[in-house]
DNA sequence: CATTCACTATGATATTTATCATAAAGTGAT
DNA sequence: ATCACTTTATGATAAATATCATAGTGAATG
């Protein structure tokens, strides 16, 4: 992990976020905002918290990819969700709990955005259109974890892997070629099947040339195909 | 489902929530909030919401229990979770979505407390104390259905059988005897297994002396058996 | 450059879970 | 009380999934 030092902190241009950050500030809330954010820099595999952390700031991705996710006590992991630019990498409970539920790690090079969580309870609590902004957003990110998990449960393993492999072509990549940004493992701690059924699925569906798989390449070759054992699996 | 009228409407003197709903409020905002705050009642089996209605009000549980469900293309029906008094039957996405995600429908005769939803944002905008509780509030209901979901989805179907009966005991009904409030079917639909895994699970707990079941009464008759299975299956 | 280690891959087998079939017991309505 | 319907129950069988074993591949490291 890097700390980012910028000449330039508040140069959010581009954020999706800046709605709910910036537009409802008032006064001096952008500057003391400004003055307190922070950026984190992840490689690919570090840890941006470890479950039980204290937690000190509520925390959004500015680029990259990261996974939530739990480690069991037989020591195998279990994948909460996968976020992307902009979504929140602390969830609600940072304005109730004290340590953190899950670990987070980068499954591509990230850069973190840090607001220390006093400040941002300071500012909900004087700024309502903030507030208003901020809940909206964490509902929607909120909802889409417990949607997702929902739509991951009610699938055989086929229909998971299909799932999966439609969400990163269609939600994250917008290109039905991509380079996979998890292992064959991964996708087992995210889907809850095992590795092997990862992998033993994967070859079938290249196998029956709905996907190609050329190293971390995947490209979806028969999306109907593909999107029929998701609907059906 | 009946509409009840209060000669006292806001008389929630015993109520969980009055640190939210009450504390923070300034001025006039209880007198509005008493006046617009409705309550209704339903039997047994009734809907209170469902999936597709139009989003009108915020809605938390008075008294009674309620599962949050969703029906799949099949026509089975998928329970994201079961509330209880104070929980919240209108999830985050209130503040997004202008339609139900989820079917609500009562397991047990119940109460519902029903908020216009724009005197809620209006509140949120305007009582900055009142954000950050109700922020608190809903991240803790948020934060609990996605770790309930986790951990049922990494337990073999005896263990999320054995997980399921002692939640009841332990967190709903404090009692290691109760009256079941859901059908096997609805177990099944709750953990993602089928109605016959779950009776036969259950009739194998009951012929190893770990529950005792008369009709709707379980008895949890060797809860350290039951822990083992929870936490090890 | 060799070595180690994780990842991908595949087959054989065991276990778990679902499906199908049947029946008794409970529930609500008339 | 009777009928229709749902729930609980259990067994037999099929299907899905996990486990175990083995090996090739690729990436990182000294």
């Amino acid at each position: 992990m890097e700390r980012i030092d910028m000449n330039n902190p508040c140069g959010c241009e581009k954020c999706e976020l800046r709605s709910v950050f910036f537009e409802s500030f008032r006064g001096d809330e952008l500057e003391s905002f400004c003055r307190n954010k922070q950026e984190t820099f992840h490689h690919r595999g570090d840890f941006v918290f470890h479950a039980g952390d204290e937690v000190k700031s509520f925390s959004y991705l500015k680029s990259g990819l990261v996974k939530l996710f739990k480690t069991m006590a037989n020591g195998k992991d279990q994948i909460i969700t996968i976020a992307g630019p902009f979504d929140f990498v602390s969830l609600l409970g940072t304005f109730t709990i004290s340590h953190q539920p899950y670990s987070v790690s980068a499954l591509e090079d990230s850069v973190v955005c840090h607001i220390d969580i006093q400040q941002i309870k300071h500012i909900v609590k004087h700024n309502g259109l903030f507030s208003l902004n901020l809940m909206e957003r964490l509902g929607t990110t909120s909802n889409k974890i417990i949607q997702e998990s929902m739509e991951i449960r009610k699938r055989n393993t086929h229909g998971k892997v299909a799932y999966f492999l439609l969400k990163l072509s269609r939600d994250l990549y917008m290109n039905q070629t991509f380079n996979l940004p998890v292992s064959r493992r991964e996708i087992a701690e995210y889907t809850g099947m095992t590795t092997e059924n990862v992998i033993r699925t994967m070859s079938e569906f290249r196998k029956e040339k709905i996907i190609r798989i050329n190293g971390r390449e995947i490209e979806i070759m028969d999306m109907e195909s593909l999107d029929r054992i998701s609907n059906f699996g």
